[in-house]
DNA sequence: TTGAAAGCGTTACCAC
DNA sequence: GTGGTAACGCTTTCAA
């Protein structure tokens, strides 16, 4: 076996080698036609000893596919993206689809350029979690390539999208600490231009009033989605001197971090102050205590992304089946 | 400007529509030669109005680089992994690099055949995270495409690899807590054949040794670099009714993990029991309390991972500057 | 069953 | 400066 110096070995090539037309080569591999068995043999042979790899690139440029999906997240090491990300793998992995995975981290106008340049790399589909384009954009951009969009509401020849009920979500955590006997409920919100921040705050709110509960504006203090918004948040908190008996939440992160701020002023949870969350990150099971949270089904939307964009890409037909939001009850809330 | 039924346009189209050869608009796209200011002028326009994007897949055929770095992790949600890759991103993204990921799960088969995957799709080098795969099979691949390799030590005309010093940082650790007073320190391990996990378990032995401190075995208890391991780690420690005053965890998820459990039991930390952890996730500033941890620098490690790829791909030359491991000292151990 | 050849969208060499 | 054209590695008619 003479390798020509590491340099790739091309269909041509084997079918030199073999005595056949590169036709031939191509249909054996790809099963196309049927090939004479003594032929098929030395074909096989051949590609044997030159250890040659069909160039997929040629292989796309050829067909007009890349069997390649398109991701825009919005951040590569956060855990809620990331979550989806195995299930839009794990979904589309068999059909030999990869992923090429972009970062808009938040920002519109990133987020667009990432998008043109899974475009540019001829993306079979492009997957969109959430973001700050607005939905001309994503319309605009499914005219070039199909697009399913998560957390997001745009209509569309080639775009499909869903999302999650945040309100109905939010709704059934402070429901939850409504029974639990709690009246006086902090929220900390997440960013004001953040559709779910918005309708968890929503949720907050309309079930405070279903309650009878007044809704006040001093126990609602702005969070960011982070770990340190939390902390500043409950910093905010005590410091104006508001009672409350519990805290609601944006989103885990910012649980993690209100944690924190109570843990340094030595203010315990549950017993003196609850805490529920909302996301059910993978770690919000070992937090002390574990967190009471709000479970997206995160993986099960990954896998529905997936589906949908093969089911797009002419693959069988996709069975939307996504589970809804559901209360995860831990330890960090106390009944009073 | 009428648009061809969404179908793209290509140079051709352009060059036709200008009234110039493909030649020129590609020598005006790519700057490779004068063109005449009035040809120049049209050309911008019909691709304005064309909305012409060049096909990078045909471009990548051509010149025989797809601008795309493969990057093997073990786990697309791994707060560990994913540090790295952002720092692999911005080292690589204003060349025009896009990294194409696949995990492999920390199973040496999946991970051959997903560079094998990441070769077929031509990139242009692969980034090995860690992994099972042995040398010589790094060793083989490197024959086909240049190799960066971290936590790992390959050496090879197309390989360029480095790791930490886990050895060092354990040590470390372990210092720290002897020198806080700490004697009976527990230590739950990673998996066994992990070579990070056995040179932190090295560091253990050896400093304890080194202060003369007795190495227990009924100590040293077995982990999975996971938080169930932690907590099962720690039920199993308190269960054999062992004497301790600190546990050394071999990552933070283990000391996330062993925390709960000793939570659970109602055992304060650090009051009762401290615990130091390995690696320093974000999220293990916001524990309660606060870990004390060993810093893994893992953006850096991603950048110069990066860089190192640039370099061998024939960009400027890398300059390799990575941080040590190094203590960060926070709240989870107390002075006894 | 098989081969010749066209073509996917570029780039680059060779003339003019 | 510019155009013609071969070539990158593959797939797929069209004939035979």
């Amino acid at each position: 076996m003479k390798n020509d110096e590491s340099s790739t070995t091309t269909l041509n090539q084997v079918a030199q080698a073999a005595g056949v037309s590169p036709a031939t080569v191509s249909r054996f591999l790809n099963g196309t036609a049927k090939v004479a068995d003594e032929k098929r043999r030395t074909i096989e042979r051949v590609i044997e000893e030159l250890n040659y790899k069909p160039n997929r690139l040629a292989q796309s440029l050829k067909m007009g596919s890349t069997r390649t999906i398109g991701v825009l997240t919005q951040s590569l090491e956060s855990g809620y993206f990331n979550r989806a990300m195995v299930g839009i793998e794990d979904a589309v992995k068999a059909s030999g689809y990869a992923l090429l995975i972009m970062s808009g981290h938040w920002h519109a106008d990133e987020e667009a350029e990432r998008v043109e340049l899974l475009i540019a790399r001829r993306v079979d589909g492009v997957a969109i979690l959430t973001g700050n384009m607005s939905d001309s954009q994503i319309l605009d951009f499914s005219r070039r390539v199909p697009i399913v969009a998560f957390g997001r509401k745009v209509a569309g020849e080639r775009v499909l999208s869903f999302g999650l009920d945040n309100y109905r979500g939010a709704c059934e955590a402070v429901e939850f600490l409504v029974e639990q006997g709690h009246r006086r409920i902090a929220m900390i919100t997440g960013p004001a231009d953040h559709e779910d921040a918005r309708a968890r705050l929503a949720g907050y709110c309309d079930t405070l009033a279903r309650h009878k509960i007044e809704v006040d504006k001093g126990l609602i203090v702005p969070g960011d989605f982070q770990e340190s918004g939390g902390l500043l948040a409950v910093n905010q908190l005590l410091a104006s001197n508001q009672r409350f008996t519990a805290i609601f939440a944006s989103n885990d992160l910012t649980a993690y971090g209100a944690r924190l701020a109570l843990y340094r002023r030595s203010i315990r949870v549950p017993d003196d102050i609850s805490i529920v969350g909302f996301d059910d990150l993978h770690s919000s099971m070992y937090t002390t205590p574990p967190l009471t949270t709000v479970r997206q089904p995160l993986y099960e939307v990954g896998t529905n992304i997936g589906r949908m964009m093969l089911g797009m890409l002419g693959h069988e037909q996709p069975e939307m089946d996504m589970p809804a939001l559901s209360l995860i009850v831990r330890e960090s809330v106390r009944r009073i």
